[in-house]
DNA sequence: ATAAATATTTGGAACGTTCCAATTTTGTCA
DNA sequence: TGACAAAATTGGAACGTTCCAAATATTTAT
């Protein structure tokens, strides 16, 4: 179809240079005469010239090559396309591109799309693992100086950075803030025992109760499935205890609100008759009828805050381990009980101290 | 870091044969003898070899970098991250990786990211365009021999691939719908008068309105922003008529929402009072209260056939500009007053005949 | 056992760039 | 104007792969 793509060795002949001179200009160097400069630009811009980066970092042996990789494990959920949308701001702006890839928490797809993309030559990966991801999995990659930062979830014996988000003091502000709304009997629902995010969300709802002068009850902890389903099912079992709750914080969004529809079918509003606090504040928490009261993390903020500690490390040539927790607070809106008074309007945030 | 790139030239001298044989194992040649592949093979994974594609598809001029582009306008969409999940599983079982950039409809941005996947030497393109993407800013990629195929939005005067769901028979099959309930006023609201793809709906509305008998009526198409927001403005605009209506169609997902929430602020019940029917079936319809009535188009097919399209064009070297338009159906849930015999039940769907 | 056929292996020469050391051009100062 | 410094330019030699034509090893048929 096309004849043959236009080189530098074209530009230089028909500028009239050696091909060192256009490659120099190519880089910006303040070696070239200004007046040679504009001649080979224009030249490029005439012939369609578009920049070889293959060859260019065949030769510039590894480390800059102006991709970075990133890996999540459901670009679906909303929470992690924003994630992606938010790297991909930071690493656009510096110039890089980003390789995404779902792994739809597969495993084996994770291990296929790292291993592609190390062969592409990026040059740094962020990635929030698949569920039961090995930590050694990526021990090939920074062996091989390739910087990683694990986001949202972490991996316990990995020497890799990472960012996690506050669940501990997240739920912690929760369950004081329901506390502090007269409720005695607070249950937790929803979200797979096995992982390290529970674990940390369920710590944070422990210290919760115990700060609040309450009793932590082992019954009014109720695991699911962490989606909307999950939620339905869970506050099924709370509602069927004998020391009912009167209210409820949630694994996350998701499960809250299954929780919501749950209570509906049983002709219990949210909020008002049971209160009702979730986790991630996705999109749609907002916008829900009666609007979710949350622990809002701002997945794209983590997304851009990995994405420059990425790029710090890729700069840097050397990859010093560095882990962030990130603040989280709670949004006040109505599932609570707590919002009534200005319904529909914004909710009121509270920021919440963060960990390091 | 690392020491040196285990190269080629590495493997072939540890295992004692030419670089060329162990190149000629790294394609699966049937040429090496069996010996010598598994030989090959084991030196390979003892020294950890990574293949550098970066280097081979710089020998082979062109065509087969393995690196596929999606360009989509709004990623934080989800249906736009169904699309782009859509995409990746076809494009990975094929051995190809995806670049996924979000442009966040801005044409500048997409210029940039287009350039720079070019750059990186992709063979092919999937792209969203940004709303007033100019039809020319594609011509040099396929002037280059790189397949472009368009989705969800059109292009008009490009001449590049495309595939977009069929607004015009959905709109029709939802206003048919409704006058089939007996509704004689059925308005038409939000979205912006200045795209492709809201004159396909709006088309296919009137169409739908002729075909029932029913006289076309210019103040019952009531234009907003294509949001939720919009959606509550635009409800509020076509409850004031004289000629008021008792049923809409939405422009999108987003703007019935806002609808259900105007209503709600009237306390009118939604399906109850007034029915409400919306377009793309977004992961939420299914789940809100009450369940929405809308045209579901499958995002993720969409991504998944767009991607077969550009891999045959790949595959194939010459790249035939051919339009597909996707079968859409109307998915019958309970905002539209006929779904209350089931309530909560998974909609029945009713398939409908698709254009070319 | 030997020629012919087939199976397997192999050195270069690309691909398009950057880097290096060396060269040429231009400018400055006495 | 000559000598020297500074500025600008330039030919190779890489980088890690694939391709090609040619060489070598193995079979097969006579």
């Amino acid at each position: 179809m096309t004849k043959t793509r236009v080189t530098v060795i074209d530009i230089a002949k028909a500028a009239g240079v050696s091909k060192s001179t256009v490659s120099l200009v190519l880089q910006g160097s303040s070696l070239v005469h200004e007046g040679t400069r504009s001649k080979v630009s224009a030249v490029m811009r005439e012939l369609g010239y578009v920049y070889n980066r293959g060859a260019a970092n065949l030769r510039q042996a590894g480390a800059k090559s102006k991709i970075v990789g990133v890996v999540v494990n459901d670009l679906t959920n909303s929470f992690f396309a924003e994630l992606a949308v938010g790297v991909d701001m930071v690493v656009q702006s510096a110039g890089f591109v980003q390789f995404l890839s779902n792994t739809g928490e597969s495993i084996d797809r994770q291990r296929e799309v790292v291993a592609s993309m190390r062969e592409h030559g990026i040059s740094g990966l962020i990635v929030s693992p698949a569920r039961a991801t090995d930590a050694a999995d990526f021990k090939p990659l920074v062996a091989a100086g390739i910087p990683v930062v694990v986001v949202v979830r972490n991996l316990p014996g990995a020497k890799v950075s990472s960012i996690v988000s506050d669940n501990q003091a997240g739920m912690m502000s929760a369950v004081k803030h329901l506390a502090g709304l007269g409720h005695k009997r607070i249950a937790f629902l929803g979200g797979f025992p096995d992982t390290a995010v529970f674990d940390d969300r369920l710590a944070g709802y422990r210290s919760g109760v115990e700060a609040a002068g309450l009793d932590y009850h082992e019954d009014l902890v109720v695991s699911s499935a962490p989606s909307r389903a999950g939620g339905v099912e869970a506050i099924g079992k709370a509602i069927a205890l004998s020391r009912r709750p009167t209210a409820a914080v949630c694994f996350n969004d998701a499960v809250a609100f299954g929780v919501c529809d749950g209570l509906h079918a049983r002709r219990l509003e949210p909020g008002a008759d049971f209160a009702v606090v979730g986790f991630d504040d996705v999109i749609e928490a907002q916008a829900a009828v009666p609007a979710l009261t949350t622990v809002s993390v701002d997945p794209q903020g983590i997304g851009r805050r990995g994405a420059q500690m990425l790029l710090k490390q890729i700069n840097a040539g050397k990859a010093e381990a560095e882990t962030v927790v990130t603040a989280v607070r709670l949004v006040v809106r109505e599932s609570c009980g707590a919002g009534k008074t200005a319904p529909a309007k914004t909710g009121k945030s509270v920021k919440i101290e963060t960990g390091r």
